[in-house]
DNA sequence: CCCATCTCAGTTTTACTGACATAA
DNA sequence: CTTATGTCAGTAAAACTGAGATGG
């Protein structure tokens, strides 16, 4: 005899930017609890990416590279330092600037945060079928490209 | 001679949960500006629509059908009765309840808010084909659809 | 003088939690 | 006695802003 739940109305369930928002949580849930595991956040793991891939660089360097404001980017290394992933060295050339550089340390850390960035993206995109999952990619990279973000990342 | 500014790694742009935040950013941004030219938020638009589709309800009741905690459903609602978009009274039938009614100005404001959010969705798809932006709605309603919110609604 | 870098302190927004009074 | 409802106060994390000190 409970008045029947309505379900959420069908008109909010189609628009896409209500899809992006609750898809967007469920997937940064799935990393965060991953990720939270091992004491890290996304962060760590995208300031180390950068740090491997593109080499050593300077702090607003690597938050050009990553999308974090230079001002968050300070704690995020303060962190990788403490746990000796990275080191932080006045730049010789430019001495306003430090010099980050991947550690081995860091770069042990780097595979194991990539081996449970790749299980929360697997789990995420579970529900599709791989040429699914490529799809979305796809879509979803020509979105954000289109509508650049702000990103100053002072 | 600038020292070549590094992009994004090719292994940070094709995570698909970091595609979904920049797109769900994109997507909230573009909605949250076109609202607030009307001084209207995105869960006025909810609760409107909620109303509108299923019918007068409880606050609890407008909670479970829009993902909006009813700890924060009351401000929105706040709000709406302001502007007289809707009325609140209490329910004869059950008194810990308030029974939420659209009014004929809350159905006016909605069409106006209908046609901000469409004009959003449109300009957030503008980058894709019209099939593309179906199949987008499509997979991001089986990934939501999936991985469903904790939603206590509370 | 202007601009970039690093840092800190602070705001705003959003999602979320806890608790309380009332009533079913 | 347990549960649901409306309300308020408050937390946590994320994105973002402003400004100061140092140096190019």
């Amino acid at each position: 005899m409970s008045p029947t739940p309505e379900p959420t109305p069908a008109r909010l369930r189609a628009i896409p930017s209500r899809l992006l928002a609750g898809a967007a949580l469920a997937a940064d849930r799935l990393v965060g609890e991953r990720l939270a595991a091992e004491g890290a956040h996304k962060w760590h793991f995208a300031a180390l990416v950068a740090l491997d891939e593109a080499g050593a660089a300077s702090q607003a360097e690597l938050s050009r590279r990553t999308g974090i404001y230079r001002s968050d980017m300070v704690a995020v290394l303060n962190e990788l330092a403490d746990t000796a992933c990275i080191r932080r060295e006045p730049d010789p050339v430019d001495r306003r600037r430090n010099v980050i550089t991947l550690t081995p340390a860091g770069r042990r850390r780097l595979e194991r945060l990539d081996t449970l960035i790749a299980d929360a993206q697997r789990e995420l995109l579970a529900p599709l079928t791989p040429d699914q999952a490529d799809e979305l990619t796809h879509l979803l990279t020509v979105l954000t490209d289109h509508h650049r973000p702000p990103h100053d990342a002072r």
